[in-house]
DNA sequence: CTAGGGTTAG
């Protein structure tokens, strides 16, 4: 391991950081959860640690982590004593226009003493104000003031804080001396940029220079760089020589390491670290929790989170922010109410992070009422918490409040709307028929170029015209858009064209998908479906013959449903369920129910958009069916049903449940692999677009 | 003497 960094960096080349792709793929596909518990087996040592032995410890550290009583500069009433006063109580504003009040004298001044120009610093800092901390650092200039190391080191925080990066870089080369806080406040503030791997290259050169000063405030540096990168390459090698260096009984290190490995793919890594720390605090917790969230294993980062529970360690926002993510990814309401409840419990109700997670949770369970409550009792919002109630609306059918809660933001001062607010809105314009808004917002959006829209934002528009049957204009929006067009710009045409039954633009459209991106079965589908529809069973069977030659199948279609807690999961035309037979009596029961209604079975063959044809002979017993038959068994007869689905559903399901909630009363909501299908009293708020 | 450290969202 005395192998020198210098040339362990330079044959690493190129670093992609490697993610779980299950993570970007489609927004939700939930799944059905078993959480399980953790007995904590020991793991095996990585074997680059057990490897490295030329590094020989350093003698540890005497912790200086003594918390000192800070006490406010007493009143008085000199100008920079209150300046002191102003910025020790953060009212940084205040106290720069003291020290602007300070300057008005002109001429020749006086330096500030070493604690007011502290001060300044802090309020600087606080206001992020580039403009503040050049005018501060330009008095101790001008007013000949004594440098020393702590007040270079100062000058350099506060130019790095307020954004003045390269200014920042001049000051810390031209430093006549670096001490270990000048490095590790010049690699810290690299990344803040995210400049990473100028960070690390600092970090190597600061292990050449001054290699006894690389502490473990130094080493989380190095790691965090390391994680930036995305190398576990890299990572690894400061691991191990921590591990020799003595540093890594340290929990910033062991929680910076545990960053480390998880982002960088290696959750056993990261799973290792964690279980040899002899003491777990809430940062080691939290982050070993949001590494099994990162790498889809979601049940095993709840499981893990009730083990955090039972450990006795204080949760706090960052876990309830992690939580709940979790919770939204998994298809269960119950854990996630418990953590909801836990987070208010808990003193952290306010939380802008944590209940932003909450509004993004509730929307898809379609909780709508749920999700504006938060929003509206958050004493602070940002932009993503205005999002995320704004795509929720839409989601929903509910285009009237989505738009108006738009307006509300744009009147506002402060907070200007990005790509995902417009997307969030625009979809909500489309799924409700809003179209004229629609139409002028998008133009509005042209006419800003900071705005301009993007192929999203066009695949959204032909959607908007789509389900007006305005399918010429929306193939010349595709033909005239600014870049060549996108795979969900044709997808929403293609849907269009089912929705329309026009069969040769849908040729069209499904032909230009199926060159773009022929593995995608849902494309294949929807043509299927719209020659099925209209009785072309020749071309019905050429698709299916296409699709056999290029070897496409698919899981089978699958919906569940939470009743107590226990998630119940069902497949197509399934008997498994210990209660299968009073189900399809139930089934049974209701079908007639609806049949009565005019509910009439859809005669000709229905495929399910994204699913294998073999896997469906008709849909009389299509999982979501059994699903809600269920439901109703096993549920008091008022409350809503809730099924989750990876697949969208078919037009005749889609009927059927439509009905189902006019004969028994209950909303149902659907969330399948598309959108949100609000069933109630009769209608869906889809608009039967889908 | 003071300063620099780890985790969170669409």
């Amino acid at each position: 391991m005395e192998a020198n960094f210098t040339t362990l960096f330079a044959m690493h080349s190129a670093p992609k950081p490697h993610r779980n792709p299950s993570l970007s793929a489609t927004p939700n596909p939930p799944k059905p959860i078993k959480i399980p518990t953790f007995p904590f087996p020991k793991r095996k040592a990585p074997s680059f640690i057990v490897h490295c032995t030329s590094l020989k410890p350093r003698p540890k550290h005497v912790a200086a982590e003594t918390v000192k009583p800070v006490t406010a500069p007493p009143p008085s009433s000199s100008l920079s004593a209150q300046l002191e006063r102003l910025a020790f109580f953060g009212k940084s504003r205040e106290a720069l226009e003291l020290f602007e009040i300070l300057q008005c004298g002109g001429g020749d001044e006086e330096s500030l003493s070493s604690a007011t120009y502290d001060a300044l610093a802090n309020a600087c800092i606080g206001l992020r104000s580039p403009g503040a901390a050049r005018s501060v650092f330009r008095h101790m200039v001008d007013t000949g003031f004594q440098f020393d190391q702590y007040a270079r080191n100062r000058v350099l925080l506060m130019y790095l804080k307020c954004g003045l990066v390269s200014d920042a870089r001049r000051l810390f080369e031209e430093m006549p001396e670096r001490n270990a806080v000048s490095w590790n406040t010049m690699i810290s503030g690299l990344l803040g940029e995210r400049s990473f791997e100028e960070a690390f290259r600092l970090f190597l050169l600061m292990l050449e220079e001054i290699p006894e000063a690389v502490g473990s405030r130094s080493l989380v540096f190095g790691v965090q760089a390391c994680t930036g990168l995305g190398s576990v390459f890299l990572g690894s090698q400061l691991h191990s020589a921590g591990f020799k260096l003595g540093l890594c009984d340290n929990i910033f290190v062991s929680s910076a390491l545990i960053d480390m490995y998880s982002n960088c793919g290696c959750i056993d890594e990261a799973r290792w670290v964690f279980d040899e720390m002899p003491e777990k605090n809430v940062v080691a917790w939290n982050t070993i929790v949001a590494g099994y969230a990162l790498h889809g294993y979601s049940e095993d980062a709840l499981g893990l989170y009730y083990e955090m529970q039972k450990s006795g360690v204080r949760t706090d926002q960052f876990t309830y922010s992690t939580v709940i993510r979790i919770c939204a990814r998994l298809g269960s309401l119950e854990h996630a109410k418990q953590a909801h409840a836990g987070m208010v419990r808990n003193g952290y109700g306010a939380d802008l992070v944590a209940n932003t997670a909450l509004i993004d949770l509730y929307r898809k369970w379609g909780r709508m009422e749920d999700a504006r409550n938060v929003f509206d009792r958050m004493p602070r919002r940002n932009l993503r918490s205005w999002n995320a109630l704004i795509g929720g609306y839409g989601a929903h059918g509910m285009g009237e409040e989505a738009v108006a809660l738009f307006d509300r933001l744009t009147e506002k001062k402060g907070l200007v709307p990005n790509q995902v607010t417009f997307l969030a809105v625009l979809n909500a314009c489309s799924s409700s028929g809003l179209s004229g808004k629609g139409l002028e917002i998008f133009k509005s959006m042209a006419e800003d170029p900071r705005t301009k829209p993007r192929a999203m934002h066009f695949a959204s528009m032909v959607d908007l015209l789509g389900r007006e049957g305005r399918l010429d204009e929306a193939l010349d929006l595709i033909k005239n858009a600014p870049f060549p067009p996108t795979e969900n710009m044709w997808a929403a045409l293609l849907t269009a064209c089912r929705v329309n039954e026009n069969l040769e633009l849908g040729k069209f459209a499904a032909e230009k998908l199926f060159w773009m991106e022929p593995e995608k079965l849902s494309n294949y589908i929807v043509l299927l479906n719209i020659y099925n529809g209209s009785g072309r069973v020749s071309d019905a069977a050429n698709v299916l013959e296409v699709m056999k030659r290029r070897g496409l199948r698919l899981l089978p279609a699958c919906s569940w449903i939470e009743v107590k807690k226990q998630p119940h999961e069902f497949a197509f035309g399934d008997t498994s369920h210990p209660k299968s037979s009073e189900i399809y009596k139930k089934l049974g029961e209701v079908m007639e129910e609806i049949g009565t209604l005019g509910y009439a079975h859809g005669g000709g063959e229905c495929f399910l958009p994204d699913v294998g044809v073999e896997e469906q002979r008709g849909s009389e017993c299509h999982s979501e069916k059994l699903a809600i038959a269920f439901g109703l068994i096993s549920t008091s007869s008022s409350s809503p049903l809730q099924v989750v689905q990876g697949h969208r559903v078919c037009d005749d399901c889609h009927g059927a449940i439509k009905m189902v909630t006019v004969v028994t009363k209950r909303a149902i909501v659907v969330r399948d692999a598309s959108r949100f299908h609000h069933f109630r009293h009769g209608a869906c708020s889809c608009g039967d677009y889908w």
